[in-house]
DNA sequence: CGGTATCCGCAAAGATACTG
DNA sequence: CAGTATCTTTGCGGATACCG
């Protein structure tokens, strides 16, 4: 945002001349996952016109909060990706979203959909208590969208495509996720009606659904499982 | 934000869809420091226009991140204050804030200036670490703008006004503290200058500076001591 | 596929004058 | 002091054409 700065001695001010500006925040969050190309940016940002998201990616370009970069000959194409710096804007989005997870109602039922959107939400509002001496990998097939969760040293990060040797693979579709939530579904439902499909570890869901879910969810899980026994 | 939302299932951009217009953070860091008259805040906010500003208190007020609040009699006015909605933003801003003053050079030297602007990055750029056992009040009088930090278990919050039993009063002025913020003077400097007017407990100064300047700044204020000694 | 260039209509931003 | 009203300018959304 080179034009109409704040001028302002203020760090935020300043913060905001560079990500201040409409859909720039919400670019760096497609790129938090991992590098994309110009087309799947504009998938991930339904309502774009393609000549802002071409004036965004410059300005944050030149901004050195991302990256233009060439694919290898064999994929003719070039990707962008975040710097370190652009990375840096990570817990800055965390709690604008946290922030809103927490106090918003859920959306109407028109507004558009992306699986991927999701990993973060599960990311920073997993309980990091529960998820304190893991380490495992949660991998998410959504209707062709797979993305994962790292969880390690207490940590829990959300990172794109298909994991390495994940601890726990659940296969599902958007209509599925998006229920669970909006609050419209409990996942122990879903998992009941057959919507979602389990391979990995058992105890990896069991944790997974400790972190995710809430200690409610543990609860009442162990006390359906006491009541088939 | 009614008009021109996202419109994305997704905890990001619901928040920016009601914090995300221009101006909009802004007020709400004019009113993280405590609550402010509609001119106090256009005062905190130079280059915003008046209707702009009224145009974004009903907003926020109509989303419930602030409250517009009538005081008794004797002031015929009234002030703008958060609600706890509203004061969650505060570790987003934070966050925001954060990364600006890590990685952005010194601003231009024409740029707007309030002395109460500096007081964010002095909390959340502090040396928690340092501030871990300290419980103590630093109030900082600056060209007739008073505002202080109040120290205690482990955090560094940011307040405006006059604290009531402050440990350590600092009195400069606007040029002094712009310039220190600025990297162009050393704190021990401005101090050694007169340029600082001290009052208080004399280890509430170092516990300052431990906090606010890093260890190298403790070292350097203790080999000076011993030099004089 | 990965953009750039151009045009249009509208809504937001900015500047200033005015009022209770 | 605390805004509202009015006017101009700019940015944005959407469409479409074009080009390597």
């Amino acid at each position: 945002m080179a034009t109409r700065s704040y001028d302002q001695f203020c760090t935020l001010a300043r913060t905001l001349d560079i990500v201040g500006e409409r859909w720039t925040l919400l670019v760096l969050r497609e790129l938090m996952l991992g590098p994309k190309r110009f087309t799947d940016l504009l998938d991930g940002l339904p309502g774009i016109a393609r000549n802002l998201l071409a004036a965004r990616l410059r300005h944050l370009e030149r901004a050195g909060l991302i990256r233009r970069r060439e694919l290898p000959p064999p994929a003719a194409s070039h990707v962008y990706e975040l710097t370190g710096d652009g990375r840096a804007l990570g817990p800055a989005l965390s709690e604008l979203g946290r922030w809103g997870a927490e106090r918003l109602p859920p959306p109407p039922p028109d507004v558009a959909f992306r699986p991927g959107w999701i990993v973060f939400p599960m990311s920073y509002m997993a309980d990091r208590a529960a998820a304190r001496d893991l380490d495992e990998t949660w991998e998410f097939r959504v209707d062709g969208d797979d993305f994962h969760l790292r969880v390690a040293e207490g940590r829990v990060e959300p990172r794109a495509g298909r994991a390495d040797e994940p601890s726990l693979i659940l296969t599902l579709d958007a209509t599925t996720l998006r229920q669970i939530f909006s609050a419209d579904l409990l996942p122990l439902d879903a998992f009941s009606q057959g919507r979602i499909g389990v391979e990995g570890e058992p105890e990896a869901l069991e944790h997974c659904l400790a972190v995710l879910a809430g200690p409610e969810v543990t609860a009442l899980l162990a006390s359906r499982q006491a009541e088939a026994e």
